[in-house]
RNA sequence: GCCGGGAUGGUGGAACUGGUAGACACGCAGGACUUAAAAUCCUGUGACCCUUAAAGUCGUGCGGGUUCGAUUCCCGCUCCUGGUACCA
């Protein structure tokens, strides 16, 4: 083969390596390990596009230059194949998700395999698959056996829990919790009956049932997340969504909140993503603060951060769904309260909170007393306050809370101004809430806002009125839907109860039905399964959120065969972290927490080695389809070249003063049968004539960029795309039909979907491999264009070049190679090391270019030379590489080599071009050897003639000498 | 509203800690080879000034500042983009 044949080489070797299982990753290795992981794809029916194997090119070529570098590396992939579209394609055709799921894998597994990636195929998982849900229902049953013991900050057994209420109660239990947990003594418990007693661990468990408000679509009959509510239908279908509490599965992940928080610090980790999951998170410190309900028994607990402004509170609201709302109503507000709360409830939490311009209200009738000054205020229901967050009850501030401010204003409701200073005024721009020092505050005046903050929460703690709190955002997480698709809770009811099924008798696997809706009954699907029951009784209907199985899948790699637990200790041990993640930022608040949560949970348990599971991630931007477009003049088949639609679109051409143009245009349109498309408007004058423009009506069509290169249409193609644009004529510019563009979202309706298979075809993989590196930053987000390929082609045939000629023999020698050569080689090595170590993948294949531009335009062939530089580049380029390694008379595969070492000597020059700058401008250039000293150089340039020119007599008040960099001269 | 990221030639982008802005690539223009085409190779390519050359001037979204020197640091804006949202 003489000449550069990508298709044969890179079949040859992808054969190659799956026949030999080349990069199969031991488990009992005694090699340093390294883990490189991709975030698995879930795998839907329109197959890849070129977008998607972005980070996975990045990972593979850190896989591979660790490989190189020594490392025993672990680089897996797999399918989390669990998901609605499956599903709802079973929906529509009856056809089982799993066929529609294996069918989709099928083919992604053809796509990435024709791109060459270094992946242990042998370690592949399914989440879909029962030997790998096995194990998702398992951690889900050491959940429920869990809680977590604030005492120690860890989890723990449930059985651990039974003790401890056996000996003292709940008294002494400090553990994350219901709210609403009583007290029971050691006693009590021994008396409880067997229901009640699952009720109360039920408080504890850190998977619970709960009731809890869901937005519930009777239509889809499942319930659906916040984010797949818009204006109070259901986003996919329209369907009406109501708010309902019901029987939930949750998952305790508020338990560990704190853990979560501190452990972003330990993680290596992009700082806005970390960001994003503090604030997810929520963290703040504040106060409980109780207010006495006039005339009735209750008190009603207020969370606020702002206990200093305790003295400006003229109201206190309660939200909508506060189960006290009916005991709190007086009798004449009634009707209102009723009315408003049905009101308020219809709407979905995110559609409140997303409709922020307007705040309503209700006042209920009763009073508080603001523990502070003995005031006694109103009690108002407010839909702005959420049931969620701290305890649904809001003591309203409305001189010092912008809420709080509009909601008084609105209803007329008293303000006590309780801050004075700049910034502290809310009616104003610059309104600064924590601003300024106290007034009308009794003993809190005076004080800037932190001190009266500490010195009121002291107060309050005193005085009894309530206690310091810290609070979080963040809540549990609704662990079941009413769906198919999806992994069985492993779970059966007996007499009410619910008991987790035996470790030996998992999986539970998902029954075969015969329809994938759900029940007349309103049941989920899987209540249409024939004999859904363990030991006789009913088993739990709901199947487990999209998150489950990709909380985990990371440790089934380790060790993915295992069939008597999840992974064994050893493997676990072996790998023990993930060291590179690579996956989008769009999981920042999804997989990526929930995947921390289970680890954590999994490390306190002793299962795993590490409390964090990804030691370091890395996200890839997006790559946005680059849509091109044809503009058709008015319903003709004619179609314009870009520039002159551009023109004409904005060419107005006024009658009385542009005769010429319009004959010229309208003769133009004539000649291409494409009259009757001029747009007649009429314009008004400020002189009151009125002015008559014609416009030719241009439509952009988007057109399939496949037929697009470099912007230029393939017109042939184009005829042949639609039939009806068989006729096309087309309009040009300079010869051609140049095409606009635009990016937007790679989808099919806008025929900008590039797939990889097409460029591996046209191509070949290396080059797509190296082109989306070479496209830009890993993290950016940048439209595919595929206008710059050519480029690396031609570098990658050049490269073959290099140990072929013309006639297409080798010419590879085995001469000494030069110190020029050396030079060249130990450069490229150096940069393209540090590059990969940065993940500065683009710039190291400019290095590449530049370094065998310079070695072919020295002719070089120097065998020891090109051996170094593939090993090197073998990351980016794996087929090429192998071929010429092989060529150079290996018989082992070039991830066996090792990566070379750059050299210092090789680098070094005995001079340094220093440029010479006067006053900052750049003015003359001079060598120098590089040991010589600073003072020397400055003597020298003085004495330099072309510095003489600029100096023009003066003596200069400084020279700044910095070495290796620049001279300049300060007159 | 709040929290991020960004803006550099015709285009994608380089410049790692302040030190020759525009590497590399695309595109474009010209040339070589060829009967011709493709492929390949060579040269040029920020703008202005200019017959040419030399030299010069201006140039990293806008306006200021610090510095001998700023794409880089500081202050104030504009626009684009991502996330998030009544969290008390």
């Amino acid at each position: 083969m003489s000449e550069y044949n990508f298709k044969e080489t890179e079949n040859k070797w992808q054969k190659i390596w799956k026949d030999n299982q080349t990069f199969k990753a031991d488990n009992n290795s005694t090699k340093p390990k390294y883990y490189a992981l991709d975030m698995f794809p879930y795998p839907s029916g329109a197959g890849l596009h070129v977008g998607h194997p972005l980070g996975y090119i990045a990972s593979d070529i850190i896989a591979r230059y660790k490989r190189i570098k020594g490392y025993n590396v672990l680089h897996p992939m797999g399918f989390d194949s669990f998901g609605l579209p499956a599903e709802q394609y079973a929906v529509q055709t009856g056809q089982h998700p799993a066929i529609t799921t294996e069918q989709n894998i099928t083919r992604y597994i053809q796509q990435l395999e024709k791109i060459g990636f270094s992946y242990d195929w042998s370690r592949e998982v399914w989440t879909s698959k029962p030997d790998y849900y096995h194990w998702t229902q398992w951690i889900f049953i050491q959940l429920f056996h869990g809680w977590y013991n604030k005492e120690t900050n860890k989890a723990d057994t449930i059985h651990n829990l039974i003790k401890l209420f056996e000996v003292s109660g709940n008294s002494t239990v400090k553990a994350a919790c219901d709210e609403d947990t009583k007290v029971f003594t050691a006693e009590e418990w021994k008396f409880m009956s067997e229901k009640e007693k699952s009720d109360t661990l039920l408080k504890y468990r850190l998977t619970y049932i709960a009731n809890t408000m869901v937005n519930w679509c009777p239509a889809l009959g499942t319930v659906l997340a916040n984010e797949e509510v818009v204006n109070g239908v259901s986003e996919r279908g329209g369907h009406p969504v109501e708010r309902k509490k019901m029987q939930q599965w949750m998952m305790r992940i508020t338990a560990f909140a704190e853990r979560l928080l501190q452990g972003l610090d330990t993680i290596d980790w992009p700082e806005p993503m970390k960001d994003m999951q503090r604030y997810w998170i929520g963290k703040s410190f504040g106060a409980e603060l109780n207010f006495k309900v006039v005339d009735k028994d209750i008190t009603l607990t207020v969370f606020t951060t702002r206990v200093d402004t305790t003295f400006g509170v003229t109201y206190v609201s309660i939200a909508p769904e506060h189960e006290l709302i009916s005991e709190l109503t007086t009798p004449e507000y009634k009707e209102a309260v009723t009315t408003f709360v049905t009101q308020a409830k219809n709407r979905s939490e995110r559609d409140r909170m997303s409709d922020v311009k307007t705040v309503s209200g209700q006042f209920t009738g009763s009073y508080v007393v603001n523990p502070f000054n003995g005031e006694k205020i109103q009690l108002w229901i407010a839909d702005y306050v959420l049931a969620g967050y701290g305890t649904g009850v809001v003591m309203a501030v409305p001189s010092s809370d912008e809420r709080d401010f509009k909601f008084a204003t609105q209803y007329n409701l008293p303000i006590i101004t309780v801050q004075e200073g700049p910034k502290t005024d809310i009616t104003k721009e610059d309104f600064d809430p924590k601003a300024g020092t106290m007034i009308n505050s009794g003993f809190l005046n005076g004080l800037a806002v932190p001190e009266a903050i500490q010195k009121a929460i002291k107060f309050v703690e005193e005085k009894g009125f309530g206690k310091a709190r810290t609070q979080y955002k963040m809540r549990d997480a609704i662990f079941a839907r009413q769906r198919y698709w999806g992994e069985p809770l492993p779970v059966y009811y007996k007499e009410g109860i619910p008991h987790t099924i035996v470790e030996k008798d998992l999986p539970l696997e998902l029954p075969q039905i015969d329809e994938y809706k759900p029940t007349a009954t309103g049941e989920p699907p899987l209540g249409r399964a024939k004999n859904y029951t363990y030991k006789g009784y009913p088993l739990e209907l709901s199947t487990m959120p999209g998150w489950a199985g990709s909380s985990w899948y990371f440790l089934r790699y380790m060790d993915p065969k295992n069939i008597t637990r999840f992974a064994s200790e050893k493997a676990v041990k072996y790998w023990n972290q993930v060291d590179l993640y690579i996956g989008g930022a769009e999981h920042a608040t999804g997989h990526l927490f929930y995947s921390r949560f289970w680890n954590m949970f999994l490390y306190d348990m002793g299962y795993v080695t590490h409390p964090e599971p990804f030691k370091k991630l890395i996200n890839q931007g997006m790559i946005q389809g680059r849509s091109s477009f044809v503009y058709r003049l008015g319903n003709t088949n004619h179609f314009i070249s870009l520039n002159l639609a551009k023109k004409w679109s904005t060419y107005t051409l006024n009658e009385e003063t542009d005769k010429f143009g319009i004959e010229e245009l309208d003769e133009l349109l004539f000649k291409f049968g494409a009259s009757n498309t001029l747009e007649v408007k009429y314009k008004e004058e400020n002189d009151g004539s009125i002015k008559i423009i014609y416009t030719p009506k241009i439509i952009a069509l988007h057109v399939d960029v496949n037929i697009v290169h470099n912007d230029e249409l393939d017109e042939d193609a184009f005829k042949k795309w639609r039939t009806d644009l068989a006729d096309s004529k087309f309009i040009h510019e300079d010869g051609k039909y140049i095409c606009g563009s635009e990016v937007e979202k790679m989808s099919k309706s806008k025929y900008n979907v590039v797939s990889p298979d097409d460029i591996c075809d046209k191509y070949g993989a290396d080059t797509l491999r190296m082109y989306e590196m070479f496209l830009g930053p890993l993290e950016q987000f940048k439209p595919w264009n595929t206008n710059g390929i050519e480029g690396v082609y031609k570098f990658l045939r050049k490269l073959w070049r290099l140990f072929y000629n013309e006639d297409g023999k080798l010419i590879i020698t085995d001469n000494a190679p030069t110190p020029e050569e050396l030079k060249i080689l130990h450069k490229t090595i150096k940069k393209v090391e540090e590059d990969i170590e940065r993940h500065s993948f683009n710039t190291s294949v400019s290095t590449f270019m530049v370094c065998v531009n310079e070695l072919s335009s020295l002719k070089c062939n120097n065998k020891k030379i090109l051996e170094e530089l593939i090993i090197v580049l073998s990351p980016y380029a794996p087929h090429i590489t192998e071929e010429l390694w092989e060529l150079l008379g290996h018989t082992e595969s070039i991830s066996l080599a090792t990566y070379p070492q750059w050299k210092q000597e090789y680098m070094t020059e005995s001079e340094f071009e220093y440029p010479i700058s006067i006053n900052g401008k750049m003015r003359a250039k001079i060598n120098f050897p590089l040991d010589m000293p600073a003072a020397d150089i400055e003597k020298q340039v003085l004495a330099n003639e072309a510095v003489q020119k600029w100096l023009e007599g003066k003596a200069p008040k400084k020279i700044i000498v910095v070495p290796n960099r620049i001279v300049n001269v300060v007159l």
